[in-house]
DNA sequence: GAGTTTGGAATGAACACTCACTCAGTTTAT
DNA sequence: ATAAACTGAGTGAGTGTTCATTCCAAACTC
């Protein structure tokens, strides 16, 4: 999977053909969308301000996407793939580690920094997806869900091997693997929350040691803790206008 | 803070003066935008549409609010003052459980509990505030993240009460309510990825369980799991560009 | 090496359209 | 009769996209 460079059916024939100049432009273009997108907001940036910001005319840009909206969806499955082919250049790595007879804490905890060490390079594209994926066409967020659930099955898997090897207590790998994710993205979509953390150095090893609190949970019943024991948790139905 | 009704100055002089009727007549209107803002985007929605689903016309939405936008942060600010006040109203609650002699592990899953179902009622005004919490105004950004902050010290203290009280590890605190809310959030903004828990009631359980597990997680370097041990975790910093 | 051709790339005015918002006039309630 | 509330055509600013035109460096002639 090498550089898949977005190439849609185009009316005009006037279109980049050297495909090195094509790519290096798509990244000029979309490096200059990315800011004014997470500035302004996707809907609030026209494709003027995206060319001004590139150095190109209005016109050019479409010699290299073919819609304003084919630049958002370059952003965010570019963060995707990243992720991806790290993972996937991890898993020989990863068999290899398992023959030394690798724990599988250190097998996860190495996933895991890898995972929050893209998060925080991709941090602004992580953003923009948080926001801006009901933007992309229906075909295109599907694809891109589809992305997210690969990445959350490959901490599935490693989670699934640490309870094999009796190194986790079972209990639900789904949805572990989601709060795991989630985590690490929270770095990037509520960094405002982590202002006391200057750098990700910082948040790393707070943020494994919790990591490896979630994956010990066995999600046994909560023996002491008769929560509903006193009164009902107060809800207010009454007030649901809003939602309906 | 009651119902506290939006009033900006206000051109036109037509306007509904009427209390009960502005109020009304505003959560009608902001029902309706809601439905649409999740389904089409807030910017891919127009007043009209929102008009004709509330049973309106155009100009009566401008009687209800001044702008769009204003719309908007009333759904916003409306799941975010309900959570607050629901959190008001249960401190007194807390007081006397407290001199019950109830234990920190059942006063944070009684105070867990309710913000999860909170924010499952509220599912809806969830997604949208991350979603679209860049759309508003600055100064109404500004105002929202407040309360976002004021929310998350609500459960530093619970926390904190818990550590005084040797019921909990020390550790740092603004990270562990940060991570407790944001996988309260999750439920709502990533829902698709929980499509195996069909209602609230069957996440709820494992959720507290993993709530506990960050509580009890004490933060302390990770003995044995030198992940840098082998190699330094890849990084792409050569292919950088699309985020300078 | 001067002149000519060529075609990929850049340009920005023009197009067709949508939008939030206004306001003069009408309806409704008292 | 009077005030409150509603209406929807109208307004002007702004949008993504197109395309006839211009630019320019390399290729080709003589």
């Amino acid at each position: 999977m090498k550089s898949q460079v977005l190439r849609k059916k185009r009316k005009s024939p006037s279109q980049v053909t050297d495909e090195k100049r094509l790519q290096e432009g798509q990244e000029r273009i979309a490096a200059a969308a990315l800011g004014l997108f997470l500035q302004n907001g996707y809907h609030n940036t026209s494709v003027r301000e995206i060319a001004h910001k590139a150095g190109l005319s209005v016109g050019s840009v479409f010699n290299y996407f073919t819609s304003k909206e084919e630049v958002l969806f370059f952003l965010l499955s570019f963060g995707q793939s990243r992720a991806e082919t790290g993972f996937q250049n991890q898993r020989a790595e990863f068999e290899r580690l398992k023959q030394d007879g690798a724990s599988p804490r250190e097998l996860f905890l190495r996933a895991y920094e890898q995972y929050a060490v893209l998060t925080d390079e991709l941090r602004r594209n992580t953003v923009l997806a948080y926001q801006e994926t009901k933007s992309l066409t229906l075909a295109e967020r599907k694809r891109f869900l589809e992305g997210e659930e690969r990445i959350q099955h490959f901490f599935e898997d490693i989670i699934a091997y640490g309870v094999a090897q009796g190194a986790f207590p079972a209990g639900n790998i789904r949805l572990k693997a989601h709060c795991l994710l989630v985590l690490a993205q929270s770095w990037a979509v509520r960094h405002w929350a982590l202002s006391s953390f200057a750098k990700l150095d910082e948040y790393l090893e707070p943020l494994k040691s919790i990591a490896l609190g979630i994956l010990e949970s066995d999600g046994a019943p909560l023996l002491d803790a008769p929560a509903h024991a006193s009164a009902p948790v107060a809800s207010h139905k009454d007030k649901e206008l809003v939602l309906s």
